[in-house]
DNA sequence: TCTGGGGTCCTAGGACCC
DNA sequence: TCTGGGGTCCTAGGACCC
């Protein structure tokens, strides 16, 4: 979806239209702490942009309409869109909030009827939900990622098998999916700066430098990709963490805030029916440095009870060496669905009758 | 310039088991 | 005194995604 969050703002509030829009933290007259989830292109055309720290794009464009992020419109918005997706797809997978991965395999039978599938997608995307996405239709996952970026806002982008090569050669490998800043870094430094020179680079360097993700950088920078859309499993670990307006060192304020995540926590996981036996607690100091300290029950729990005490206790450590504290956060991890539970326990009552009968 | 919040996966070291 | 090889699980940190 192209500017998924401010578009969606756009299409509810029609007034916004021409305007620049500004969706993420509140900035707060340039004291607000975070950064800018989305913005539309008008408000790119001044040099603001995702990831943003929200106090500079205020102070570059302070009369820009911001808007704080309704998560349960663009939630309602993405379940509908991804339903009229996956009609469409013989696999799917949803990725983020708004992307996912089509297989069309059997669907289409060449490149040209999958143009005619994707404009079709594309405007029944424009009919039922007035917004624009832009597409990629490629021979894997990696190529079709790629082409999607390629042209927006409402973009069809289409490479041809015998095309994957001349169309990835140009490009920066940070456009490789899991070349991320850092990584781009590293590559820049050896020479490395399109994928076309990553795909000419010698394979057992680059193994030798980054481990397996060497070869796997290797074969994305020649094309290659073979994973599979597939629907994402259980989910593996749910958390809530927040950032305070300002550092503090008033460690009841931490307590207390871990004490309200935990519950935040507790509730998700309680509505997903499941249990956690990890606990894990996040901080993030005034200068950033950030730590984290988990411990592992016996057993799985679902109770409250066990999870703020645990994230109290795991807390105490960071609170004697009177630092200022800007971020806390709480994760369980290690989860089962009540029902797996239910099978096991039901799993070792059989097992003990069995053995009675013996 | 001053850096959110939701996640996943990988790595490396250590404890522990047989 | 010096010490294998297979494995699992846990912990902490970091890179990456949207």
């Amino acid at each position: 979806m192209d500017q998924f969050f401010a578009a969606v703002e756009e299409r509810e509030h029609p007034e916004f239209k021409g305007k620049p829009v500004v969706v993420g933290a509140d900035p707060k007259g340039g004291k607000g702490r975070g950064v800018v989830s989305t913005c539309n292109y008008e408000a790119r055309k001044f040099g603001i942009h995702s990831g943003m720290p929200i106090s500079r794009a205020w102070r570059r464009v302070p009369n820009a309409i911001y808007v704080i992020p309704n998560f349960k419109l663009y939630v309602a918005t993405s379940l509908r869109i991804m339903k009229t997706l996956r009609r469409y797809a013989d696999k799917f997978e949803q990725w983020g909030l708004d992307e996912a991965f089509l297989d069309v395999t059997t669907k289409v039978g060449n490149f040209d009827e999958a143009i005619k599938l994707a404009e079709k997608i594309k405007r029944e995307i424009r009919e039922r939900e007035k917004l624009t996405c832009s597409i990629g239709i490629g021979p894997n996952k990696l190529v079709a990622k790629i082409a999607s970026d390629f042209k927006k806002p409402d973009g069809l982008t289409v490479v041809r098998v015998k095309d994957v090569e001349e169309f990835l050669a140009p490009l920066s490998v940070r456009k490789l999916l899991w070349v991320g800043k850092k990584t781009e870094h590293k590559l820049n430094e050896m020479g490395i700066r399109t994928i076309g020179d990553l795909a000419a680079f010698d394979v057992s360097e680059l193994v030798e430098k980054f481990g397996v993700m060497g070869k796997q950088y290797h074969l994305s920078a020649r094309g290659i990709d073979e994973s599979e859309v597939s629907e994402r499993g259980e989910i593996k670990s749910v958390g809530r963490e927040t950032t305070f307006e300002t550092n503090t060192d008033d460690y009841d304020l931490v307590l207390k805030t871990l004490e309200e995540l935990a519950l935040k926590v507790h509730k998700e996981v309680s509505e997903r029916e499941m249990l956690f036996k990890t606990v894990t607690i996040k901080i993030r100091y005034g200068n950033f440095e950030t730590h984290t300290h988990g411990k592992t029950f016996a057993s799985f729990t679902n109770r409250l009870q066990d999870l703020q005490k645990a994230a109290r206790e795991l807390a105490q450590a960071y609170l004697r060496e009177n630092r200022m504290i800007r971020l806390v956060g709480v994760r369980v991890s290690s989860l089962t669905s009540r029902k797996g539970q239910r099978t096991l326990s039901n799993a070792h009552a059989s097992m003990g009758a069995s053995l009675h009968a013996h």
